[in-house]
RNA sequence: GGACUCUUAGCUCAGCUGGUUCAGAGCACCUGCCUUACAAGCAGGGGGUCGCAGGUUCGAAUCCUGCAGGGUCCA
């Protein structure tokens, strides 16, 4: 058979993939003689494209959900994407620019057929992405926040919580995006230090020749002031208690009011105040009933009640008002200053606190059972320290601000009657017939009016649908995504799937979406939406930034892919990424921000040590794959190799139950680097090359293998291929398709996941003893400089001859190229010795012994080993230890004590020898 | 400013409920090998006062307190 040294995994991967999809392997249906074991995506938006964020999520995910199919449950992973309104809004706007479409001059029906043809038409990028990664979701349940069934979830949700009276409409301060013209919730609000400058500006007093100094870092503002405030205890402002001063330019008269909530402190210990424009100014001027004057406009611009700049950008006015402010001599001075300054989390924009009529979900009651259920562990944390996180961001809790002033997204289903009634109502027609009390024929009332029965002013009004206006306004997007571990699921099917068992979430959107979904979940299904919450820490480059599309210092992961394979990239991106924990990926950033070192650096291929190793490991399994599969078997050979079966059989079996814990607790680097040290190290490593037959060099080919090794070592690799399948599931498919006959329709995907078995610790024990006197006969080679091919032999004093004469023998003989192994009780002419545990062994060399260093070299070994043993000595001799210390922990004390004392003597024998 | 969290080898990090002389892995580095599965490999090696100072304990990288420095979230 003739099969490439290096594995090529470019073919492999597209046709498992094909293969795996065309029987359907990923599906799910509800059955319930199984259990099920559930996975939600978190829906990328469908703008987004694969990032490096997305490979780590995506893998985990579907390591958890491919493990969770082989162990025979019912695995479900649902994929989807969600809307994203402000940034599918702003692609939309963007490509309608383009053509020339002015958003502005097109109805909302208009905009929507455009948003969906894009949606249509790019929508499902990452989704298919996402299939290169290999991500086993059942793709038939493809889910979308718009569809048909999501929407009318959102609806639902909507009405069920305005019922409650848990949703209200309400002026509040609120973050207003002046790009995307929409409102924000804090969450999406970012904060950044900014180095800006802070005016300091005199207002006349009325009626006297005194002027009053504030400090204010937004000039532009001033325009919109409708009070000054002072803290009453401030010793230099008395003489203006009851005073009025005179706002700049516009000559407003406005009072000079006294509040504790000055600090005398910053600036003048004056503070200018701007309710329209400022949420603490706002809270000041309801309280002192201050008049409120909006100067801007929804785009950033100065309006109307500004009276000066009007239609000018609010930074541009900035500079120029205090430039006029200058010139009419009412700034004092201008200072550097410091101070954080809130942005857009998707468009960058400066927000603006801003005076609006929203729509707002009161919170508090709602997080009751969501803070409760993850303090207690109804829900889990993994890792378990983010309930801090969580617990202080729900205490603080604040009402949600779920209006957005754009068009694609659910639109709310609130309806207006001419008198500004408001009606909440599935449709149009529901909301008619709400605002008609059910009335839909009034000629009865008309008759008994016209009578003279009734009064004709107390005939109810019949609305028609043209008295009703809808809310133009859409719910925020996340209103949408905290449903979708209910809304993703059939109605008959819900109860089997929910609550799904885990979520694989970046921490950055514990409060996004977590938090939601969790207080979704109780209030709507009254139950958990997710027993795990896996959190996944953050992509960062080599400089610790945060892997984005802003910096452009993520790596094309398609290149990583086609570099290092799917599997060696799963590989490399797991096996440095402890649950919670940063990664720190290794790869090349862009030389500076500039537009062209960023280009420069998507046209060059990425470079990963990480992913290296992936792809190594992927070649070494090909490799072992390689040598087992050009083994003839003759059915008259006897088995000689049965203490390496036996060993390999514990290790595998030890190694199986470790990464099971690992795995149920979500330390799933650690089970990958475990699996990658069983299989290079103990499997290929050591097993393989115990029993690999001998060359033949006559027949130019190995000589045949007896049937029973044979067949152990097919079990085994059958086995490592199917405990790795979850991690690297192309190149073990791959493999284990080719290590037996397999009928169309099978697949590792679908196999039994390996349970352990039974351990033989003593067995285990015994071998670790062997690999200790290799690894002494390979260091004498190395210090001695033997060539590898040079056969050596070795000559052993101890009690358990058969151990090494019979059991091992083969073992130490092809791992460490010995031909003879003979016992001897006195040392051989000219042979260099060591010693492991109380056996001594002897290599003759025929070349010159230096006794005087081989005596050194003793010396230390047993300075070190009575070191040991008095650490030892000491632990016993203490009475306290003996008596407080568990007597497991003692025994293993004794069992060291004996152990030392036992190597000491033969080391000292050997000495005296010498 | 408040809360949380981290500090272990040159780099990135493990070290889970204190118990081997416990200090570990990968990468990087050094030495020697093209040994018929694999140079994407093999055999070895050097390198750390576990941030600092106390405390609890028979015993501390691990638990507690303080300090220093980094990070994150909130203000």
């Amino acid at each position: 058979m003739d099969i490439s040294s290096k594995y090529r995994p470019e073919s492999v991967e597209s046709k498992w993939y094909a293969y795996w999809l065309k029987h359907k392997f990923f599906a799910s249906k509800k059955d319930e003689s199984k259990e099920p074991f559930t996975i939600v995506i978190p829906p990328p938006n469908v703008t987004g494209v694969l990032h490096m964020g997305h490979i780590l999520n995506n893998t985990i995910q579907d390591i958890l959900i491919r493990k969770a199919r082989m162990e025979g449950k019912n695995a479900c992973w649902v994929p989807g994407t969600d809307h994203a309104s402000i940034a599918t809004e702003a692609k939309v706007v963007k490509m309608l620019r383009d053509k020339g479409i002015k958003k502005s001059d097109i109805k909302r029906e208009e905009f929507l057929k455009y948003a969906w043809e894009w949606k249509e038409k790019y929508g499902g990028i990452i989704l298919s992405q996402l299939q290169k990664l290999g991500a086993s979701c059942d793709w038939d349940r493809t889910a979308f926040t718009m569809d048909e069934k999501r929407s009318e979830a959102v609806i639902d949700m909507f009405i069920h919580l305005y019922e409650k009276g848990l949703i209200y409409r309400g002026l509040r301060m609120v973050n207003w995006d002046p790009e995307a013209k929409t409102v924000l919730s804090s969450e999406e609000v970012i904060y950044k230090e900014v180095q800006s400058k802070l005016y300091f500006v005199k207002y006349r007093v009325k009626d006297s020749n005194a002027f009053v100094t504030i400090a204010t870092t937004r000039p532009e503002t001033i325009l919109g002031d409708t009070a000054i405030c002072i803290n009453p205890k401030d010793e230099r402002y008395q003489h203006l208690h009851g005073k009025m001063a005179i706002v700049p330019m516009v000559n407003r008269e406005i009072p000079i009011i006294l509040d504790e909530y000055v600090d005398m402190e910053f600036g003048t210990g004056c503070l200018k105040i701007t309710p329209a424009h400022d949420e603490n100014d706002y809270n000041l001027g309801k309280k002192h009933n201050l008049e409120v004057i909006d100067i801007l406009n929804d785009d950033g611009t100065l309006s109307e009640a500004a009276q000066f700049f009007v239609g000018e950008d609010r930074f541009v006015v900035r500079k120029k008002i205090a430039k006029e402010l200058e010139e009419l001599g009412h700034i004092v001075k201008i200072e550097d200053y410091k101070n954080q300054v809130g942005t857009s989390e998707r468009t960058g924009a400066v927000i603006e606190p801003k005076l609006s009529e929203q729509w707002f979900l009161k919170m508090k009651e709602l997080c009751e059972p969501a803070l409760e259920n993850v303090l207690n562990d109804n829900i889990q944390f993994h890792p378990p320290s983010f309930k801090n996180m969580y617990k202080a961001w729900i205490e603080n809790i604040q009402d949600w601000n779920i209006s957005r002033q754009l068009w694609w997204g659910h639109q709310i289903p609130a309806y207006y009657l001419p008198n500004g009634e408001i009606i909440v109502a599935k449709s149009k027609e529901e909301a008619l017939k709400k605002a008609n009390h059910g009335l839909t024929d009034i000629s009865a009332w008309e008759l008994a009016a016209d009578r003279g029965n009734v009064s004709h002013d107390d005939v109810p009004k019949l609305y028609t649908e043209a008295d009703l206006r809808q809310d133009e306004d859409v719910l925020d997007t996340w209103a949408s995504s905290w449903l979708w571990p209910i809304s993703v699921f059939e109605k008959e099917e819900l109860d089997y799937y929910y609550p799904t068992s885990v979520l694989v979430t970046g921490f950055d959107i514990i409060f996004f979406w977590v938090m939601r979904m969790i207080i979704a979940g109780y209030e709507l299904k009254g139950e958990k939406p997710f027993k795990h919450v896996y959190f996944t820490g953050m992509v960062r480059d080599k400089l610790r930034r945060k892997m984005s599309k802003s910096l452009g210092n993520s790596p094309d992961v398609f290149k990583l892919m086609d570099k290092y394979s799917t599997d060696g990239m799963r590989y490399g991106i797991l096996a440095s990424s402890a649950a919670g924990n940063d990664i720190i990926f290794d790869t090349e950033v862009p030389k500076s921000q500039k537009p062209e070192d960023i280009a420069a650096f998507e046209l060059t291929e990425p470079d990963s040590k990480l992913c290296e190793t992936g792809r190594n490991f992927a070649n070494k399994i090909w490799n072992a794959f390689r040598l087992v599969k050009s083994w003839e078997v003759d059915r008259s050979l006897t088995n000689k190799n049965e203490a390496a079966i036996l060993w390999f059989r514990s290790k595998l079996s030890k190694t199986i139950a470790e990464v099971e814990k690992q795995c149920t607790q979500f330390r799933l680097s650690e089970a990958i680097t475990n699996l990658y040290k069983l299989i290079w190290d103990e499997f290929c490593g050591r097993y393989l090359e115990m029993i690999k037959p001998d060359y033949d060099q006559a027949a130019q080919k190995s000589l045949p293998m007896d049937t029973a090794t044979m067949a152990a070592t097919l079990g085994f690799f059958d086995k490592l291929m199917r405990l790795l399948h979850p991690f690297m599931p192309f190149i073990t498919e791959e493999v284990w398709q080719n290590l037996a006959e397999r009928k169309s329709g099978e697949s590792i995907c679908v196999s039994e996941y390996p349970k352990s078995l039974p351990i033989d610790e003593e067995l285990l024990k015994e071998a670790e003893v062997i690999f200790e006197i290799i690894q002494n006969i390979n260091n004498i080679r190395n210090e001695k400089q033997l060539k590898k091919s040079l056969e050596l032999e070795l000559y052993f004093n101890a009690e358990n001859k058969a151990l090494y004469q019979e059991k091992f023998a083969l073992s130490i003989q092809k791992l460490a190229k010995i031909g003879k192994i003979a016992f001897a009780d006195a040392k051989p002419e000219n042979a260099i010795s060591f010693i492991v545990k109380d056996a001594e062994f002897f290599i003759p060399l025929e070349l010159e012994i230096d006794t005087e260093a081989e005596k050194a070299k003793i010396l230390k070994d047993i300075e070190y080993q009575r070191g040991f043993l008095a650490s030892v000595d000491k632990k016993l001799s203490n009475e306290r230890f003996v008596d407080n210390a568990k007597p497991e922990v003692v025994e293993a004390e004794r069992k060291k004590k004996a152990d030392a004392e036992a190597t000491i003597k033969a080391l000292e024998e050997r000495l005296a020898s010498l």
